[in-house]
Order: structure tokens, then sequence, then C-alpha cells
DNA sequence: ATTATTAATTGTCGTTTTGACAATTAATAA
DNA sequence: TTATTAATTGTCAAAACGACAATTAATAAT
């Protein structure tokens, strides 16, 4: 029979950075780990790649078993593979970034796990290489964000401009032009109006909006520049 | 002794999409496999990761044993990972693209692999999932050439505006106005324009420009807009 | 009832960028 | 001297950008 003889072999693992955002804030979901080492430390979701799945399948179980959450917006970010990063074996890890609509997933969470959200500027000390994780993926997501129309992901199906406004200071760390802002964003043709109003944050009320997925689905790949004088 | 056990392991490799310039065509470097199975058919670079290496390192020694070539232009695509994409053993592959001046690699070949450059568009069928790795190669370069100006990764130290137009129209398949793109990349403030001018493609000549290194390093990071009716 | 208050929404306008299109220039070959 | 060729510079209207202000729709206070 034909092999590779003698090539190492390695655990290969997954390890998702899922981002939240309750209205004010932009957080991520961590859990206590579950098994040693550095059990009861937190750390990102993870698992190990099973033998009959490929890592975006990891990926996505790991997310459903921790979360309940199915099809949620989900994307490889990078592998981490450097050869001491978990000190008992070595262990490749595949970061995926999440966007999940954080009231969805209060209404189905796990109990089984101990998870909790934490302000993406005040979160504790994570295990192994998954600080770094956390700061490549914010990075990524201020990327990707800047260019296609993915923070929608992070809200609920209705949501009003003002909220999606609140949204993107929080990714950009900046502050924006509400007016130039409300402009661009309706600019794009995603956006569906509808009559019904917001009255919670406001005495005016600002309306709500849905996502044309149509248009969404067709444009996902577009190029629209979202943020204003971009420098990354 | 603490260990994850029953994890099924892995062998990990990488393969790098590597692209070049002739001044006419962009070209991929393709080599033919040494190993069983699917011995001397048309394949990626490629090689498993050692037991003391990272993946980013191991690229950069396939490349550097293969082409001779030092400190290329490498940048991690994503990783394949479907159970049967190996049919002996399960294999995770990182893929990689590298863009190097071709020019340069003729020099240094190291004749032990039959590597050998194909036209982009004329390629032989690769093994594996080496096709689908091409092809998604390809779109990524597309997509970062777009925004970030690495296509100059391709071309000599020395290069003309008309070498830089044909390789942005190679790239993005597509015709591109001459005075509106020299306009463009001149407005970037990343070209400096030397004295000498290459007489070899007109009568008149065009002027060599080189990169302001200074000014790469510092905006590498930068969006840039350099593709005209963008749509990706 | 009238008014003050608050936040959402719509509006203005000069500047910059874009992209379609044309004219000029610098060289060589006839 | 002229024809030829490709590089380079030029023009301009439309669109996008971004700084900034006014108006509107509701509620709360008087």
């Amino acid at each position: 029979m034909i092999e590779y003889s003698r090539q190492p072999h390695y655990l290969v693992a997954v390890d998702c950075i899922v981002f939240g955002f309750d209205g004010e804030h932009l957080k991520i979901l961590l859990v206590k780990r579950g098994l040693e080492p550095e059990i009861n430390k937190w750390s990102l979701m993870g698992g190990f790649v099973g033998a009959d799945e490929s890592p975006d399948d990891a990926a996505n179980r790991v997310l459903k078993k921790m979360t309940g959450l199915e099809g949620v917006y989900l994307e490889q970010m990078q592998i981490y593979g450097e050869p001491g990063r978990d000190p008992i074996e070595r262990t490749l890890s595949v970061g995926y970034f999440a966007l999940i609509d954080i009231h969805k997933y209060e209404a189905q969470l796990n109990d089984d796990y101990e998870a909790e959200w934490f302000l993406i500027n005040d979160r504790p000390k994570l295990i192994f290489d998954h600080n770094q994780m956390v700061t490549d993926a914010r990075k990524k997501l201020r990327y990707k964000a800047a260019l296609h129309p993915i923070l929608f992901e992070m809200l609920p199906k209705k949501f009003t401009i003002p909220q999606l406004h609140i949204l993107f200071e929080e990714v950009n760390d900046t502050k924006i032009d509400t007016r130039n802002f409300s402009r661009k964003i309706t600019s794009t043709g995603l956006l569906i109006k509808l009559a019904e109003k917001d009255r919670t944050g406001s005495k005016k009320g600002a309306f709500y909006f849905k996502l044309d997925k149509k248009k969404y689905n067709a444009n996902s790949q577009a190029f629209l520049n979202l943020m204003p004088n971009l420098k990354v």
C-alpha cells in the first residue's frame, strides 16, 4: 500500500471568534474551557476536527453545539500553526469569525457550557494564542465590513438606521457623521423601509428597515466603500 | 501526563500557487509531482509541514527549495480540508499564493525539480483539488490587487507604466483605459520616475519607474481603488 | 393647549474623484 | 523631411464625497 511514510501527524482544531452586538457595544462570546490543560480558563469556542468532517463542518458543529444556532455567518480567517502554541501536543487551529444576532442566541442558550458575552474592549485573558486570534479577527471584521454589507448579520431582521450607525461606529472605533452615514447606507439599495417605527429610543421614533435579501445575495461580493476617510 | 486522548491526527501540508508575469501574460509555476500517488502528474508546489516549523515556514521552505528564491511575497489563502481530498491518507493543506518576478526565477532555477511556467488560461489538469486552489487563488489575487499595490511584486525593480498596465489587464481579464490608468497609478504617490527609458517596446520609449519603498511599506495596507468600475 | 426638548430625517454645497474621450509629444523608420 | 507608432498629457461633465445646517415628528413639561 502507498503511504506517506514517516511524516509527522498533528491534531487539527477550529476556534471561533463569535461577535455580537447588544445595541450599544461590540461583544464576543467566550466559554470556560472544559478540558486540561488550562481547564476553567476563558477561551474561544473550539474543538477538534473529526475524521469525517472538514474544518468548515467542524466550526459549524461547534457553534451549533455551544450556541444552538445554525446557519450563522461564518468566515475562515487564517490558520494558527506555530509548533509550540499548544503546550501538550502539536495542534494546528483554523480560526473562524462568526457574526450572530445576540438576541437570537440568548433564546437558545445551551447551558451545558459556561458561555458569557464580554465587551470586546474589556475581556479576560484567554488561553494559548487566543488573544492574538481575537485581535486578528477584529481587524479582519473591520476590513471586511468596510467593503461588504456583513454587519447586518449582527442585527435583528428589523433594524433602524441609528442602530446600524452605532454598530458601524463600534466596529470601526470612530465617530461617523449621522447624516452622511444614512445617505450612504440607503444609497446602496440594500435596505427596504418598513412602515413600522421603533419608539424605544427616542420620541420621534426611527423607521425600521429590513434587508433586501435578493439584492443582498446578489451584491454580497460587491465593493461598497462603507467607511468615510478609509485607512486600514 | 495530560494528553488529548483518542483524537484523530492528520498530515498537514502546504501548497503554493506561484504567479508570474512574462510581460504579456499571467502565468503559474507548476511541478511534476515526485511521489506516489499521481507521480509525474502536474501539481502545485507543496510539501508537508515539518515538526519544527509553522505552515508559513513550510511554504517559504518549499518555495526556496523549488525555486531558489527567498523573501517572496507570500500570502495565506485558505485551508483545504475535505476528508477525502487526498486518496491515500487524510491530509489538510494550507493554500498560499505567491507573487514572484519571473525573470528572477529563471536565473536561479533549481533543476532538481521539473518545473514549468504555464499560461493561467491554458494549464494542464492538476492533481487532487489543486485546480480549485488555482481558481481560488486567482480570485483572491484579483480582489487583493484591486485594493492594494501588490502587483509590483511580479515586476522587476525597474518597470514602465505600460508594463504595469498590461499586468493589470491580465489579472483582471479586462481592458483598462491607458490614460486613466496612468493617472491613477501615478496619483498613488508610490512611484518614483527614473531618468532612464525602456526603448525595447516602442520608438518613443517609456520611462522606467521604481517603487517608493518607504511609502509602499507604510501604505501597503491602505485601500486604493485601483480598478475602475469595480465589481467583484 | 402651548412650548420645550430630543433625536431622526432631509437638505445644501463646494471639493474631489471618476471615467469617457482627444490631442500632443518623442522617438524611429521610410 | 515625413510618416508612423506608442507614450504621455489634457479636457470635461457627472458622480461621489464629506463638512455642515435646517427641518420634522414625536413626547414631556408648563
